[in-house]
DNA sequence: CGAATGTGTGACAACGTTGTCAGGCATTTC
DNA sequence: GAAATGCCTGACAACGTTGTCACACATTCG
């Protein structure tokens, strides 16, 4: 890495304090109040007045405190909320926070956004922080299993939504995907290409969308008198690298699967390196779900059960709004519907 | 989507007043003072008093306001940072969003993101609200093309670092890729495959890292002694769609080229979509700068320049750290290296 | 013409916290 | 035994802003 000096920007005597609305006020030769009136836009300030005020801002390049505002402001609110996802990197987490960002920006509130990578306790120390930063509400896709915590939160008047996945031990705001539903349509597509040995990999069972995922797929494979074999059943599959490991091993059976649905995107992912390897990709049929990129792209193209978390993220942001705006409105659950995408690999017909 | 309701979870009345350090103090029998240092764990405060305080705070769920703590404080540090990006849902920005919030976390750091669009306008929307929220540090992934008007913030103390794109008209820190050199490597990479008829697909001229990349294609170009044709080289094309148009009118090209650099992303992404819909993709070598998601699943794996947009994250948050607490360090351009990552599509020769 | 009304402005206190300083008490020193 | 020292503790003001109230002045009305 190349690193190129020059001499440094601001020297520390050229930083200046910050001009508060006392020397706006000074400057234009009236009271700190009239200025707040000019500044938060009240009525009742003389045009002249208000004008001077404005020169006088302009010229110190005044910046309204916000965090003073916030304190001494009667309503209390911060206009801030508090993001809590798996992790801001991740394609469905980073789709939900651009849903947030969007009605948030038109609502004129400012997000945090944090990293909880699967850790119940960095959740609850994201929530303690977000409380002391006074944030006014909080749009939480849970780790934790347990969530009566935040009992503390609601009564103090944060508005608290869940989103992905949802809580426990609480009554609050809440908005999924219809995982069980989604599930069950991809592996009927399944079962409809006439396929009867179809594996399942899925996340831990800890996850309570991973349960849901795995119930949808026994409800299809019931719905349609299809037998589970327990030894193509693979839970506490992770991430990519062990889905590889966990679609090798399938493959390997003296019977394998004709059939793999895939029951999270980097499972997917994984069981499309481990069909590639194995030569299978056109063999064994996949369906995955939650979607990705260049998912059209592949060879075959793999079919998905899609998420949208981009609305999940809209929707949770817009409930924030209303609960903050009528606390007393009923806590509700909102299902927000996948959609089955087939593109080709979930559409290839079983070899007897 | 369905919607389940069930009553509310907190009525108005059940909405407390929150607990301030006056009703800890209150309780506990002593002083405001008291409760001060023992929750910003300042010494000199007796065990038994510590102890007592400790139980009135964990009875009352107390959590202190850090933004009357804000105010207050003599070092007025928020412990608040602003990061502006394209796009916090877009893989680069969120990855670079991923790098910073490492190292915020470790110094207790809350991060506010935000997504520009492209938007030189938005841009200065949110370093005026940032400001006002009196943020210790704005990280920015430039759009505007000119920055001068963050000059006052550096003067106020807001540390300031650029990421992915240099700063016009201010001197910063800043933190960038090795565009120029990345691409003439992967270009070179394309002549030493025995390609003459090279295809350059850009972003927009008036992004500095779309010009950087498209000055190494042409200095490779050069060293090589290989001609550059005007109908080969297509800029302004800055998405994926655009990006399929542009490679279906290169291969529509009377002499069509042999290979294509693509500068972008998504560009390169496009270019998969339309060297497949053309069957061409096992004919016409394909480079891309930027790595993407199942790059190395495609067929043909896709030969890129890799950028590593954590570590970009990462060094730009260190920097700001470094200049909040010596702000008279020089300021300093960091160029974080890009790797040639050879998968297959860079390394199909020509046809003659 | 005096009273009632309305309009614009500012003085002051307060939000929840921390920096400063002074005072109480126990211990040490001469 | 009086003075000096150290350790805890708390009273008070202040951070930058806004809510409340009162006052000065102009206008309208009986």
């Amino acid at each position: 890495m190349t690193t190129l000096s020059s001499p440094p920007a601001a020297t520390a005597e050229s930083l200046r304090a910050r001009p508060t609305m006392r020397d706006v006020a000074a400057l234009a030769g009236v009271s700190l109040k009239t200025v707040s009136r000019v500044v938060n836009r009240e009525d009742g300030v003389s045009e002249d007045l208000a004008a001077k005020v404005e020169r006088a801002a302009a010229q110190l390049d005044y910046r309204p405190n916000l965090t003073a505002s916030n304190l001494r402001r009667s309503d209390r609110k911060t206009a801030t909320w508090g993001l809590l996802l798996e992790d801001v990197a991740n394609p469905f987490s980073s789709a939900v926070h651009r849903g947030v960002e969007e009605v948030a920006r038109e609502l004129g509130v400012a997000v945090f956004a944090a990293s909880m990578d699967e850790d119940p306790e960095r959740e609850r120390e994201l929530v303690a922080t977000f409380s002391s930063r006074r944030v006014d509400a909080l749009i939480i896709a849970p780790t934790a299993t347990e969530h009566a915590y935040l009992a503390n939160e609601v009564r103090n008047g944060i508005a608290v939504v869940f989103v992905d996945r949802p809580p426990f031990g609480i009554d609050a705001d809440c908005v999924v995907t219809d995982n069980r539903a989604g599930a069950a349509a991809g592996t009927s597509h399944l079962v409809e290409c006439g396929h009867r040995r179809i594996a399942f990999v899925g996340d831990f069972a800890s996850i309570s969308t991973a349960n849901e995922r795995y119930q949808g797929y026994v409800d299809s494979m019931a719905a349609h008198g299809v037998q589970v074999h327990a030894e193509l059943v693979l839970r506490d599959v992770h991430d990519a690298t062990q889905a590889v490991e966990a679609v090798r091993s399938l493959l390997a059976l003296p019977e394998p699967p004709t059939a793999i649905f895939a029951a999270q995107n980097l499972i997917t992912m994984g069981a499309v390196e481990a069909l590639r390897d194995a030569g299978a990709q056109h063999r064994v049929a996949l369906v995955g779900f939650d979607d990705f990129a260049m998912a059209n792209l592949l060879d075959p193209a793999v079919t998905v059960v899609a998420q949208d978390p981009r609305a999940i993220g809209r929707l949770a942001a817009t409930l924030v709004n209303e609960r903050l705006s009528s606390s007393s409105a009923p806590v509700s659950v909102h299902v927000v519907p996948s959609v089955l995408i087939p593109r080709g690999s979930g559409e290839i017909a079983p070899r007897n």
